[in-house]
Order: C-alpha cells, then sequence, then structure tokens
RNA sequence: GGCGGCAUAGCCAAGCGGUAAGGCGCGGGUCUGCAAAACCCUUAUCCCCGGUUCGAUUCCGGGUGUCGCCUCCA
C-alpha cells in the first residue's frame, strides 16, 4: 500500500515518493490580492492545507510555500479606481486574505512570498532566458519562445498547433508567434514600475512562480497545486520557464482541484453570483464550510446553495454533539485512553486507507462517523468505563485534527459558572415537579445559545442553536 | 473545432469486476415530565443501447445529457 496521487501530468494515479526521504516539498499557487477571495478561491487553500495536514500526519515534514501576486492588471485597475498605491490595496487584501483562511483553520504557510519582494530573482530568470535563447525582448516587453520549449503541452496534454487555433493576441503585442507569453511587461505612463535590463515595468503572470519555487524549493519539487483552470496556461507556461532552463522536471506531481459551482452554475462576476469567504462566515461555522468542501473527492466539482450547506450543518452538528457528549461523560475524569486498542487502530487504519487513496477525504469523513456510531453506543451504555469513552474522543479528536476540522465549542458568550448556578436551579425545580419553571429556565438559556439536555448522567449542557 | 470531467436513492456523496459506504431529509419504533441527544427499523434493478466475462454500477464501443478548459478565472 502507501500513499497515491492523481498526477495531471500523467493522468494517473502515482504512488506517491518524495524527492528526499521523510521531506515534502510543495507549492500552491496563491492568490491575486486586489479583493477579498470568493470560495472557489477557499477550496484549494483548504483542500491543499488538508493534504500537507495529512503529510505531516504520517510523519513528513513539509516546506509548503504559497504565493501572494501583488502586482497585475487588477491591482492597477483597482489602483486607478479607489486612488490607493498598489501596494497598499495589496497589503489590504493580504491581511483579509489570512483573516479569512484562518477562520477556516488553514495552518501557515512556510513562505508567503510576495511577487513585488522577489523581483531580484524574477529579472535574473528572465534575463537567463533571454541568454539562453528562449526569451526575447520587443519594445520593452519580454516574450517567452513558446515553440523552442519541445514539452509545451504536456501538462494539458494539447499540442501545439492544437493550443495555436485557440489562442487570441492582443492589440499592440509583437510577438513572433500568437502562443507565446509575457514574462516582463513595459510599464504604461503612471504604472507601478520596477527597473530592467529591457526598461522600466513588471513581471508577468506565470514568471513569478517559476521565481519562487527556485528560491523557496529549488530546482525540483514535489508536488505543484492549483486550481484546474490553472492547468492551462499557467501552469504550461511555468513548466516551459523553469524547464528550459533548468533542463530539469519541475514538479514531480502536479494536483488540480474542481470547481464551485453556485446553484449548478459556474461562479463568475458576469453572473453575479460570486460568493466572498467574508461574507459567508458571517452566515455559516467556518468549520461548516470546511467541512463542506471536504464532503466532496478535491478533483470534483462541488456545488454551493444554501440547502446544501445546511445540510452540512446539520451533518458536521453529528460529530460535535458526539464529542461534546463524551467531552460531558469524561467531565472531571482525567482518564486518558491507553495503550492500543483493536478498534482505534482499525478507525486509523481505515483513514489512513482512504487518505491514502489520493486524499479521499469523503471516505475519511465516513470513518469519523462510524466512531461517533460506535461512540454513542458506547454513550448509551451506563457501564461504560471512562477509558474506552476517552479512547473514542482522543481518536475523533485526532483524525478530525487530520482534516483541519475543530470539533470543541469556541465562542463564550454567558460564563460556564453562571450557567452551572442556572443549571441546579433548574435541577432543583425539577425534584419539586415544578416543571415550569424548569423550562423558563432552559428557555432562558437557549435563547443565549445554550442547550441543555438531560440525560441519565445529569444535565449535559452545550454553545449552539436549535 | 481540440482536450477533459461528470451521470449512483428525495438531496449530497463514496465505491469502480463478485449483485451498492457514509451523511442530510422522510416515515415508523424505543428512551424522556416534556424536550434534546441517541439507538433500532425503513428509503437504489447504479442515464440508455451493444460487447467482453461464469459474473459489470465497475472494463470496451456507441449514444444521450451535463459541466469545464482552450480568455492573467482557484
Amino acid at each position: 500500500m502507501g500513499l497515491k496521487v492523481f498526477n495531471t501530468l500523467t493522468r494517473k494515479k502515482e504512488a506517491f515518493v518524495p524527492l528526499e526521504e521523510g521531506k515534502v516539498r510543495m507549492y500552491v499557487c496563491g492568490p491575486t490580492v486586489y479583493n477579498y477571495i470568493h470560495i472557489g478561491n477557499a477550496r484549494p487553500v483548504v483542500v491543499f492545507d488538508t493534504v500537507r495536514r495529512y503529510f505531516e500526519y504520517r510523519g513528513y515534514n513539509v516546506t509548503y510555500v504559497s504565493n501572494f501576486t501583488d502586482v497585475d492588471d487588477r491591482l492597477i485597475n483597482a489602483s486607478k479606481e479607489r486612488h490607493i498605491s498598489v501596494p497598499r490595496i495589496a497589503d489590504e487584501f493580504i491581511k483579509a486574505y489570512l483573516d479569512d483562511v484562518g477562520a477556516l483553520n488553514v495552518k501557515k504557510a512556510t513562505f508567503n512570498p510576495r511577487a513585488t519582494e522577489t523581483m531580484p530573482e524574477i529579472i535574473s530568470f528572465i534575463k537567463k532566458l533571454v541568454d539562453a535563447g528562449y526569451a526575447y525582448p520587443v519594445d520593452g516587453d519580454v516574450y517567452f519562445r513558446t515553440r523552442k520549449f519541445q514539452g509545451y503541452g504536456k501538462l494539458s496534454h494539447q499540442s501545439v498547433d492544437d493550443l495555436k487555433s485557440g489562442v487570441r493576441i492582443e492589440i499592440g503585442e509583437n510577438k513572433e508567434d500568437p502562443l507565446d507569453f509575457a514574462l516582463w511587461k513595459a510599464a504604461k505612463p503612471g504604472e507601478i514600475k520596477w527597473e530592467s535590463p529591457w526598461g522600466e515595468g513588471r513581471p508577468g503572470w506565470h514568471i513569478e512562480c517559476s521565481a519562487m519555487v527556485e528560491k523557496y524549493l529549488g530546482d525540483t519539487i514535489d508536488i505543484h497545486a492549483g486550481g484546474t483552470d490553472l492547468v492551462f496556461p499557467h501552469h504550461e507556461n511555468e513548466i516551459a520557464q523553469s524547464e528550459a532552463l533548468h533542463h530539469k522536471t519541475m514538479a514531480h506531481y502536479w494536483l488540480h482541484n474542481g470547481h464551485i459551482q453556485i446553484n449548478n452554475e459556474k461562479m463568475s462576476k458576469s453572473i453575479g453570483n460570486v460568493i466572498l469567504v467574508h461574507d459567508l462566515i458571517k452566515k455559516y461555522d467556518p468549520q461548516v464550510i470546511r467541512f463542506f468542501i471536504l464532503t466532496v473527492q478535491y478533483r470534483h466539482p462541488i456545488n454551493f446553495s444554501d440547502e446544501l450547506l445546511n445540510d452540512a450543518v446539520q451533518a458536521f452538528g453529528r460529530l460535535k454533539t458526539a464529542y461534546y457528549n463524551l467531552d460531558h461523560r469524561l467531565k472531571g475524569n482525567e482518564a486518558v485512553s491507553e495503550g492500543p486498542s483493536e478498534k482505534l487502530d482499525q478507525y486509523r487504519y481505515d483513514f489512513i486507507e482512504s487518505m491514502d487513496d489520493d486524499f479521499n477525504t469523503a471516505n475519511a469523513i465516513a470513518v469519523l462517523f462510524d466512531i461517533v456510531r460506535d461512540a454513542n453506543i458506547a454513550l448509551q451504555d451506563e457501564k461504560s468505563d471512562a477509558v474506552s469513552l476517552a479512547g473514542y474522543r482522543d481518536i475523533l479528536e485526532e483524525l478530525s485534527g487530520v482534516l483541519g476540522l475543530k470539533l470543541e465549542d469556541q465562542s463564550e458568550s454567558i460564563l460556564d459558572s453562571d450557567i452551572e448556578e442556572l443549571i441546579q436551579k433548574r435541577e432543583a425545580a425539577r425534584k419539586e415537579k415544578r416543571f415550569d419553571i424548569a423550562d423558563e429556565i432552559r428557555d432562558a438559556l437557549k435563547e443565549k445559545g445554550v442547550i441543555l439536555e438531560d440525560t441519565a448522567q445529569g444535565v449535559r449542557w452545550k454553545r449552539g442553536h436549535e
């Protein structure tokens, strides 16, 4: 057995073999920071964060690099519209990005390089390509000579001639071939710019990733990932740039996540159905959003709608509830799960088997529900001992943690001590059969987001709604 | 036109040669002061037509439907 990953390059699931024993070097294409990220941007972030967590769970040391494109046409346009400098807009939305992604419980990248802070490496990279004859300057622009690179089209599985028919030529470009793409763009008057051997300008989009991969991870890396739309042209162009220069494979494995749709339609500005993470997390628990994303295999498209999200609220609630209930029974009991229990090992084995199959989080989540089922049965049994209950709790925490799902509650709108006090009052009332008073207290607490449940082992409470 | 994905119960979604995981929802039951939570039961001839095979949802061929890339859109 062992981990298998689907490689876009070969269109097959392949055994994962790291370049260096025990280490994974991965690069994930990050956002262009001209606006808040939408849920389509969030999917690769969540998916590949989960990939990273899984590698770490399996004992790998992961170097995770994800860039910020902080200069491009959209940033320049936003700058003009809002009369704010490009760097300030970038700062604003990098902060917003980190907030949004943090809410989704995404781990910090090892490096988050910005294009504007990688300028010397970018310029040097282009210069070497020009020297090697793979690129040529024209009127202050520099283009990559696509046809000179033998492997062009290998990632998207298209022949150069097939690609040519679909290419659009911008006005004012003086390319030798329509397939050639910009490495450097001459600055138009008033635009943000950097000095270069070809005059003042800024980098093209694709080159920053090649330069950053080289700078932070080396000539060859294990995994390069991003959304499926990046296969062509972005990743194809990255391969051309890097491999033309290094004469080495850029990345062994190329992973691409499927897109998100809204009510079965493509999410796009023209349709006007773009959902920003910034807004969505006001409406749904970010953990539910993360959970929802992971219920579908990452390569498949995923549909977003309120109905589906609400289903996810229920489903994720089942996991949280089981965790709460275990915790309630264990309260005041310092028991720790101990020793290798056959059952716990089986869950772990099933979980790993699922994730080893190209990160099949849907099946991994099914394992979580298996645990919940068994744990709930154990909870019904008065005689269940703390050690075995703690075992359920700990395995649930361990495996959900690999998926980056937090089951414990965060909010604290009312103090624990106040809640306990009210519960005592209600218990007293219940003993006297004053159920009107008891229900009143229960309703009052519900108003404050605290739910009471009467169980054979006493009153159990949790924060939440409904 | 080139390349590709997908089609499994009311909904979502795994499986991919030996007659169908899981979740949500619906219905029935148990427990409970009432609830809640939970448990049990119930809910699928896997888009169509051929073929290969002892046997196909799973492989091959052909349809149909649907979505996407070929536009600096994750």
